[in-house]
DNA sequence: ACCTGAACACCGTTCAAGT
DNA sequence: ACCTGAACACCGTTCAAGT
């Protein structure tokens, strides 16, 4: 479809390699976003990108400062100013969930980098700095940072997803068994009659986001 | 060093394959398990195992269940019987995380899987029993188990790991961009005093994980 | 029934060669 | 300087062939 068939191809960058690798990772996630995939979607052999690339390792960290600069243009565009402490860091984790929302291929990105960023070291940097406004030790800050993990930067892993096991087999697994998991069985049956028109499904992942952060928060803030 | 060179090789079966591949994660890591690898370790060709496993995703769910079956075994012999539903909880999941440290390859592996196994969804089958025994509402067992996440299972991944950042080229740039986490640094500098000998480094990764373990099962007992 | 060798379709990456 | 083609060392997996 691009009619610049002809005409001489944009010059390779770093920026153009990211933006097609986010391209592809949106359409078909971050197993397709190959060295040979990338070249292909920007018109070149796969060995021309190390040229603007050192390796894949460094096009897949570019990637999450991509992610991070989306995340900090959101942050810094929900603030409001008169917010408490506790506020301010729903406010800002929940702007970054958002923005996770939009690449779903980011979270297993961020637990897969072996090394952190600047870019996160930053974004939490500036959450220490918010907790110490608000009357936080360094060390009840560090605690802090370590129970809310990936939640954070608004997503959690979710190990376990009954939703994801909700395919056919493990439907017909789950009643055949049913007798093996009586708890969750009960579970399931009292938030199916809850939610009769099944709308939200087994698990609505913003709410429980939100439960599992004020938790957190709350339980912060009562030892601050 | 097996002197039983000339002899018949025992013949292969799932079990086999299975503890070969858990030494091999073991010893160097999970992304060592190839299928290759594996039969080398058994002294078949790697086309051989396809007899006893579907494919490697099989063979990566019997490591799954393994594990389960280790934790299982070791949350039993320390259960301690007058626990209330809190104490209870919390030396099962400590008990499984004991576990998941003699293996330090099992967390990637139990968060990389696409399905969750039977063995994982009885584990957290038992958790809501242990609720459900407490006073806790289906409703809000529910909430509990993805809020605990995958600290259910004695583990969080860890995204902000100051140690891991601290390898000679991050703690260099930590000096030299003080200023651009200076939060960070602040915390580094008090937590370094408060522990002159450095003798447990910059985390202890056992006190970060019991204080949001404490903190999440209080929140959860108050809301009870 | 169980095991094997060769082969296929993929990876990331190196290297000498082109312009 | 930037880009390329062929090649290398790996993957998981298929398939026809052996015993």
């Amino acid at each position: 479809m691009a009619q610049a068939n002809s005409e001489p191809r944009a010059p390779l960058s770093r920026e153009l390699l990211l933006r097609a690798a986010v391209a592809i990772a949106d359409a078909d996630g971050l197993e397709a976003v190959t060295m040979r995939r990338v070249g292909e979607a920007v018109g070149a052999e796969a060995m021309s990108l190390y040229h603007h690339v050192a390796n894949k390792g460094d096009l897949l960290d570019g990637l999450v400062d991509l992610v991070m600069a989306e995340i900090d243009e959101r942050v810094e565009r929900t603030a409001v100013p008169g917010d408490t402490w506790l506020q301010a860091m729903r406010r800002r984790i929940l702007s970054a969930r958002e923005v996770m929302l939009q690449h779903p291929w980011a979270p297993r990105l961020f637990e897969t980098r072996p090394t952190m960023s600047l870019a996160v070291v930053r974004y939490h940097d500036r959450l220490v700095g918010l907790m110490r406004a608000g009357g936080f030790s360094y060390d009840l800050a560090h605690h802090a940072l370590h129970a809310l993990g990936s939640r954070a930067l608004g997503f959690s892993q979710e190990l376990f997803d009954p939703a994801a096991s909700a395919s056919p087999a493990s439907e017909r697994m789950l009643r055949e068994l049913a007798d093996q998991v009586p708890h969750l069985t009960g579970m399931m049956a009292e938030i199916a009659h809850d939610d009769p028109a099944g709308t939200i499904g087994w698990c609505d992942d913003q709410a429980e986001f939100e439960f599992a952060l004020d938790l957190l928060l709350d339980g912060l803030d009562r030892r601050r």
